[in-house]
RNA sequence: AGCGGGAUGGGAUAGCCAGGAGAUUCCGGCGGGCUCAUAACCCGCAGACCGGUGGUUCAAAUCCACCUCCCGCUACCA
């Protein structure tokens, strides 16, 4: 299959997934917001026309039971929210041609349209399941929504899936002993109608769709499984209040999936964007339906079909948590009701902190709030995350690799060379010196460009990022290659004659004059191919330069065209992040991680605090068992002499315990609890003829004995020493 | 369990789709240079049998098969 390379002649729009109007944000989740925003750029550096636009996802079970919890409306609640972020992605730099929300007329009447589309093309059927019902509340409860016992392993489960145990999907219906997480009372089944997207209707045209898209591999992929085996139907519905209405007489009490108005969004702030600078600007059709194949037939469109199809092009920027949501559902939805088919899915990996997954209830995290209130440069950090790894694999973040990459990359390399090369040049010339760029440097900018329009239709921001700092690099060894501080002040000696054959030209430029001059073209150009990624500090040299207007204007031609002549002394674009500072921001991150653990109780965020103190206390089992059984445990105290966390793992630790005869590798899962480090020393009270098993790879010979889901750790009152007997 | 992604000098990464020069870049180490520049920059050196085994090929980090280990997804978490 085969599309066109940007630019192309349609118009293009790049959308970023919908933040969830329930939360902060932090930098994992900015990851793909900033990437968006450099995409889009870089595209219109090409000079690709383009949309950039998201807005919040304002509907589900989460905003309408957090806004329960607040005693406020869940539009109240999700509309601070959406304000939030709309305030805080410009803050990033991340500016969006539009930024609505699911919950604004727009969505709501094409969400309705998507569905009339559906229904009239006969994709939408209803069928009665069995929903899992709050009889004190009276409110449905959504499958998360339900605790219970897998009918299977026995486990805890949740319920749409035997989470902890055998890792079973559950139909609804299915859990025994279902108790509402909301309230903690026992829940019931009710038999309900709710209305289905009927997948399979779309199975042969994804298996097409998913070879002709492009963007990163994962997104082709991940889905392959679904779309070649069985698609289940997507249950469109919800028992809710809050959403947007199903468009049909008799369901007024239904509104539909989150699933299905959250994307649409993508097609209704483009919409908007129309609104507001007029179709002849940019028009919203020609890029989400216009030249899309008839919808009536959704298999009939062939690569064929789709490979004259004259429409647009759509580029989606995602987390890879959510790729079947956009490589299955999404583009049956737009097939369905006759839109236009995504170009690309680009799906990013997450985003580590020091190797272990963000966790926002412990808020081990890098808050957006956090950076900015440190007075950080946005560009810093959409530098590390758009360039430190491929754009699908997961980027570890920590503040020393962060200092590593601004002062050797951004500071040394790229601030240095352009620091350098027009101080030079504002002291001795006042700008840029009177010459033509010469063939060698000429030549090497043109690489740069080339290879950032490879990266572009590579979807690799990593590859365009690198094309700046590597022409900046090349500016280093330029300059220093030609000691443009040795040539000064030499007269008519060092001037190249080769370069002025004639005696009609006055003169030619110095040697100086032509290095340096070269070098401020060189800025201009990293200045241009920076802009995508550093759009605040492209624009500060920019305006160093002398030039005027703004550098997102300015296309890929700019790069070889000539810099104004005059401008004055610089100052430096980068600042240096000194050790200490990196001290600090480490500090300030351990002592919120610990402050949110200690205060457990008080500030807990909504997972513990829905359901760990009624989880604890159960009532006391009727089964009996006897003497002799209890002697069959080997129960002894036991010494930890070693604790590390397990890579990976969200709370397991590898222990090393003493237990008199021997020393022990047991794995406990209590790494999110405890201070490791701390731990060394602790009497501990362990299970020493329980079964060998293996957790994460690491052999567990034991078990230690902790209360509870804090996992608090059973210990001696007195000094046992370790092996002794516990009875 | 199935599926996806990954394993490359001490650390971090690129290259793999379109097989072929001394395997990229950054940090770190060692030695030199420069002084326009933010103790910055430039040059050179050391250091990798590209996770393992087998195959295809004149040629494999790259393609194929099997295996090991890590991370994730499996139908609301970027």
């Amino acid at each position: 299959m085969s599309h066109d390379d940007f630019p192309t002649e349609n118009p293009a729009v790049v959308t970023c997934g919908l933040p969830y109007a329930n939360g902060d944000l932090h930098i994992g989740h900015l990851r793909t917001y900033i990437s968006g925003d450099a995409y889009a750029r870089a595209l219109e550096k090409l000079g690709q026309e383009t949309a950039f636009v998201s807005g919040s996802d304002m509907h589900g079970t989460p905003v309408a039971v957090n806004a329960e919890k607040r005693g406020v409306s869940p539009e109240e609640f999700a509309l601070e929210h959406h304000e939030k972020y709309a305030e805080t992605f410009p803050r990033f730099n991340v500016e969006f041609d539009n930024y609505g929300h699911t919950h604004d007329e727009t969505n709501t009447e094409l969400t309705q349209s998507f569905v009339r589309s559906w229904v009239e093309n006969d994709h939408v059927f209803e069928k009665e399941i069995q929903v899992a019902w709050d009889p004190e509340a009276d409110t449905p409860l959504p499958d998360r929504y339900v605790e219970g016992t897998c009918p299977y392993c026995g486990a805890k489960a949740r319920g749409d899936e035997c989470d902890e145990g055998c890792q079973r999907h559950l139909e609804p219906g299915e859990i025994e002993d279902p108790v509402s997480t909301i309230t903690g009372n026992p829940a019931e089944y009710r038999t309900r109608e709710h209305k289905f997207l009927r997948l399979s209707d779309f199975q042969e045209y994804l298996k097409g769709f998913i070879d002709r898209l492009e963007g990163t591999s994962n997104a082709r992929n991940q889905p392959k499984e679904w779309i070649e085996g069985e698609l289940q139907d997507l249950c469109i519905t919800r028992d809710m209040d809050w959403g947007i209405d199903y468009p049909g007489e008799g369901k007024e009490d239904l509104v539909l999936y989150v699933w299905v108005d959250a994307p649409i969004e993508y097609v209704s702030s483009t919409k908007q964007y129309t609104e507001r600078v007029g179709a002849d600007e940019y028009d919203w059709e020609e890029v989400w339906k216009a030249g899309a194949p008839e919808a009536d037939a959704p298999e009939a469109a062939d690569d064929e079909t789709w490979d004259d199809a004259d429409t647009g092009d759509i580029v989606h920027v995602i987390g890879r948590d959510i790729i079947q949501h956009h490589t299955v559902f999404w583009p049956s939805m737009l097939r369905g009701a006759g839109y236009n088919e995504p170009r690309a899915v680009m799906a990013s990996g997450f985003v580590n902190l020091d190797g272990q997954a963000f966790s926002t209830s412990r808020n081990r995290a890098v808050w957006a709030d956090d950076y900015l209130d440190e007075g950080l440069d946005p560009d810093l950090v959409r530098y590390y995350l758009t360039t430190t790894g491929g754009f699908q694999q997961d980027v570890d973040f920590s503040w020393e690799k962060f200092q590593e990459r601004v002062n050797g990359e951004l500071v040394g390399t790229l601030g240095n060379f352009a620091y350098r090369s027009l101080l030079f040049a504002a002291r001795n010339y006042d700008g840029a010196p009177d010459a033509d760029t010469s063939e060698e440097v000429a030549s090497r900018i043109e690489d740069a460009v080339a290879d950032f329009e490879e990266a572009v239709n590579d979807y690799s921001l990593k590859q365009a990022g690198d094309a700046a700092v590597a022409l900046a690099g090349f500016g280093n060894e330029y300059i220093q290659r030609n000691e443009p501080w040795n040539l000064t002040g030499d007269d008519g000696e060092s001037r190249s004659d080769s370069e002025s054959p004639s005696g009609d030209e006055p003169r030619g430029p110095t040697r100086a004059e032509q290095v340096i001059y070269d070098c401020v073209q060189i800025a201009k150009a990293v200045a241009v191919l920076s802009a995508p990624i550093l759009p605040g500090k492209a624009q500060t040299l920019w305006e160093q330069l002398g030039e005027e207007g703004s550098v997102h204007d300015a296309n890929l031609d700019a790069c070889l065209q000539s810099p104004p002549g005059e401008f004055g002394e610089p100052d430096e674009l980068f600042d240096k992040i000194e050790d200490e500072r990196v001290e600090q921001l480490n500090e300030k991150l351990q002592e919120r991680i610990e402050a949110a653990t200690d205060d457990s109780g008080e500030d807990a965020t909504e997972e513990s605090e829905d359901d760990t103190m009624s989880e604890d206390i159960q009532p006391v089992k009727e089964d009996r068992i006897s003497f002799e059984d209890f002697q069959d445990l080997d129960i002894r105290v036991g010494e930890i002499e070693v604790a590390e966390p397990i890579e990976g793992a969200d709370d397991l630790a590898r222990l090393e315990v003493d237990i008199g005869t021997e020393t022990r590798q047991i794995v406990a899962g209590i790494k999110q609890l405890h201070d490791l480090d701390a731990l060394p020393g602790t009497k501990v009270v362990v299970v020493a003829n329980l079964e060998q098993a293996e957790l994460f790879g690491v052999e567990s010979n034991g078990m230690v004995l902790a209360a509870g889901e804090e996992a608090d750790l059973l210990t001696t009152h007195e000094d046992s020493v370790p092996g002794t007997k516990v009875r």
